[in-house]
DNA sequence: GCGCAAAGTATTTTT
DNA sequence: TACTTTGCGC
């Protein structure tokens, strides 16, 4: 095999690329050029090993990165319409498409409804009866952990460490059952539920394994337990070699509170002892002085992997620090920078990024660069999807589409009023549980009469006569044997509901205008989907199956921001971007590192900070000439004025060492920067770990 | 059953 | 500070 370069690549770019002879892990540090290799990658395999599209899966970890990933392969295909074949998704839309497909063997049916957060909020509420947010969180918190861990009640029960976690587990339990009586599942079952069908399903298995013959995983390190067993379950077995590629870098596992294990990447190469590694150490982002920083401030963790990035661009400009005095001045004085900086540099606005650890930090921001006319969009903050009014439209949709769904049936009943308040429901719903059945039978089931007035249950049928009037119009095919009815059937809806009305009712103008425009946006939406037209994947969808895919996007694709503006971003989201100039805002003790839950375990402490680390080099390595940051003195938090401590993740940079003496011919080699983390590594700091 | 007003309370990151 | 929950009156 030769790696000599090609597509225009280096040397373990193009290795990357080229190797097909078994499974693969690519360990791509910032800004070394995962992305190209991985549609290169895709390319090649089709352009030049045969491969057909329809057979390689590419999994992402968002699915802004998997548009953009489609499209970038579609752009380097001489027949770019053969990008649409490729399965390039979530994890989670995969998961959802063979949970479709396959419904039947997990005595689920196709229709099911994906419950999002809040909705399993609600229900972890109702089952612990408090109202304690907390406790509900932290219940919350530990179901998904042990279904990301494939932990089932029962073990859970058995393994509890204490009266707390029991009763977690009993919560569990039932919150299991709840679900299913729903017909319905959270976004931990669309990987959960694929890997126990294919752990008892070898026909079902095999299918898949053949009809998705080649993975290529993206940001592996931020996968968890389930979604590995998922990957292992997809590439093992049918008696050939696994063939899979996946790309990550331990250094930005930056969602261990989800469930991710960092782990994983070890892992792989204990369960597939003939794994190719391959190092990507050259990065094509950054100035060194940045990236002496970033390796300077990640020198302080543990590390899994040698792994020492350099770069050929110059050293670069200086990396400053600003203190603040409070974090209005913060956000003042950095819209002032940019905008001179903006102004006297000739840049686009878009150059420019400002990121932070928090999304409530955004705000002050926000109101700063208004102030001084700046034109900014924000990624990351709270989701089109999770609006209120999108969320009553997507009720409906998921009650026409699995009248089990007993959630979605309080929220569109409920909304707008129609008459029914608590108390009916609450006599409903004690009844559907003594007949084992959903609200919405209970409805029409013999004895609710006596239970309820006329005047109670009348507006109820109506309601329920109105929701399976639409469905058998919504499952009919449309004309032309497309999903066009898909159009009538929303204006039908929209039309009976009378939700403009009912927004203007009841509320002010102008929030009542933005409202009815973001459900204008999201109705098109849909119907340009439903006509089988702009959907990525090509394939037809019906409003119905359009609803579940709805319910694990987070934006509006193709309502496109403002080309030129400056991008606003938490550090999460900021992952895998990247940036002319940035401002890392808000660089303080108990903010970045944020200070976590005060009385977690002493021995997650440490592992907290190193995410925290992490963080701070994911913000870091975002930035291609200019890096930035401020930290204040003085915060608003609540009410008062709380005083803040700079970070130590600042001294950790080392930019006194680096830059203190202007020299500027300084150059360092990657065996001297290996050297000089080597003995980072030896002194102090490291006695905490072990 | 519903809407309004006052008081209380929470602040991490996301598929 | 902003948002949510609770309580009360119609």
């Amino acid at each position: 095999m030769s790696n000599a370069p090609q597509f225009g690549l280096n040397g373990p770019q193009s290795e990357a690329v080229l190797y097909l002879d078994g499974p693969a892990l690519v360990l791509a540090g910032a800004g070394s050029g995962k992305t190209r290799v991985i549609t290169q990658k895709i390319t090649y395999m089709i352009e030049d090993r045969g491969y057909d599209p329809r057979t390689i899966a590419a999994l992402t970890f968002t699915n802004k990165a998997a548009l953009e990933m489609q499209e970038r392969v579609a752009k380097l295909l001489k027949q770019p319409r053969q990008a649409k074949l490729l399965t390039v998704s979530t994890f989670h839309s995969l998961g959802v498409k063979i949970l479709r497909q396959e419904a039947n063997h997990l005595g689920l049916k196709d229709r099911f409804s994906i419950m999002d957060s809040d909705d399993c909020y609600s229900l972890v509420q109702d089952l612990a009866i408090t109202t304690d947010k907390q406790l509900i969180r932290r219940i919350q918190n530990d179901i998904s952990l042990w279904k990301n861990g494939l932990v089932t009640p029962e073990l859970a029960l058995r393994n509890a460490k204490d009266e707390d976690e029991a009763q977690s587990a009993r919560i569990y339990a039932s919150y299991v059952a709840t679900l299913s009586s729903y017909q319905a599942v959270d976004f931990d079952d669309l990987i959960r539920l694929p890997v126990e069908l294919f752990r008892d399903n070898e026909t079902v298995r095999d299918k898949w394994q053949r009809r998705l013959r080649y993975l290529l995983v993206d940001e592996y390190q931020d996968t968890n337990t389930c979604q590995y067993e998922l990957l292992k379950l997809m590439v093992t077995g049918l008696g050939k070699k696994p063939m899979f590629t996946a790309v990550g870098d331990d250094d930005q596992a930056i969602y261990a509170w989800r469930g991710a294990s960092v782990e994983n990447l070890a892992n792989l190469q204990v369960d597939f002892p003939d794994l190719k590694l391959i190092k990507l150490e050259q990065n094509y982002r950054s100035t060194t002085r940045i990236l002496q920083a970033a390796n300077a401030v990640i020198a302080n963790n543990p590390k899994l992997f040698e792994k020492a990035l350099w770069s050929e661009h110059g050293l670069g400009e200086p990396i400053k620090v600003h203190a603040m005095p409070n974090d209005e001045q913060e956000a003042e004085q950095v819209a002032i920078m940019i905008s001179a900086d903006h102004f006297e540099r000739k840049n686009k606005w878009s150059d420019y990024a400002i990121l932070y650890r928090g999304n409530h930090q955004a705000r002050v921001i926000e109101q700063a660069l208004r102030n001084q006319r700046i034109p900014y969009t924000i990624s990351g903050g709270q989701s089109f999807f999770d609006k209120a009014e999108i969320k009553d439209i997507i009720a409906y949709l998921r009650l026409l589409a699995n009248q089990d769904d007993d959630p979605a049936f309080i929220r569109a009943v409920t909304t707008p009023r129609r008459g029914i308040g608590q108390s009916t429901l609450e006599v409903l719903g004690a009844f559907s549980g003594q007949w084992q059945c959903s609200l919405f039978e209970a409805v029409f089931k013999g004895g609710i009469e006596a239970k309820l007035t006329d005047r109670q249950l009348g507006p109820l049928r109506d309601f329920c006569n109105f929701i399976n009037d639409l469905e058998s119009r919504a499952s009919r095919p449309g004309p032309a044997g497309s999903g066009d009815n898909a159009a009538q059937v929303l204006d039908d809806l929209m039309e009976a509901i009378h939700y403009e009305h009912y927004l203007y009712d009841t509320l002010e103008e102008r929030a009542a205008q933005s409202r009815w425009q973001n459900v204008l946006d999201f109705v098109q939406w849909l119907k340009d989907r439903g006509r089988g037209g702009k959907d990525r994947d090509g394939e037809e969808k019906n409003v119905l199956e359009l609803t579940q895919m709805v319910a694990l996007m987070s934006m509006l694709e193709g309502k496109d921001e403002d080309p030129d503006a400056i991008r606003m971003s938490t550090l999460h989201a900021s992952k895998g971007l990247e940036y002319p100039h940035v401002f890392l805002v808000g660089v303080e003790e108990g903010i970045l590192p944020h200070k976590g839950d005060p009385d977690a375990p002493v021995e997650t402490l440490a592992q907290r900070i190193e995410e925290e680390r992490r963080l701070m080099y994911v913000g870091i390595t975002r930035a291609k000439r200019t890096l930035q940051l401020t930290w204040c003195k003085k915060r608003k938090r609540g009410g008062e004025h709380v005083h803040c401590d700079v970070s130590r993740f600042i001294a950790e940079m080392q930019l006194d060492v680096g830059d203190a003496p202007p020299k500027e011919t300084e150059v360092i080699s990657p065996r001297e920067r290996l050297a000089r983390m080597k003995e980072l590594l030896a002194t102090p700091k490291t006695k905490e770990i072990t």
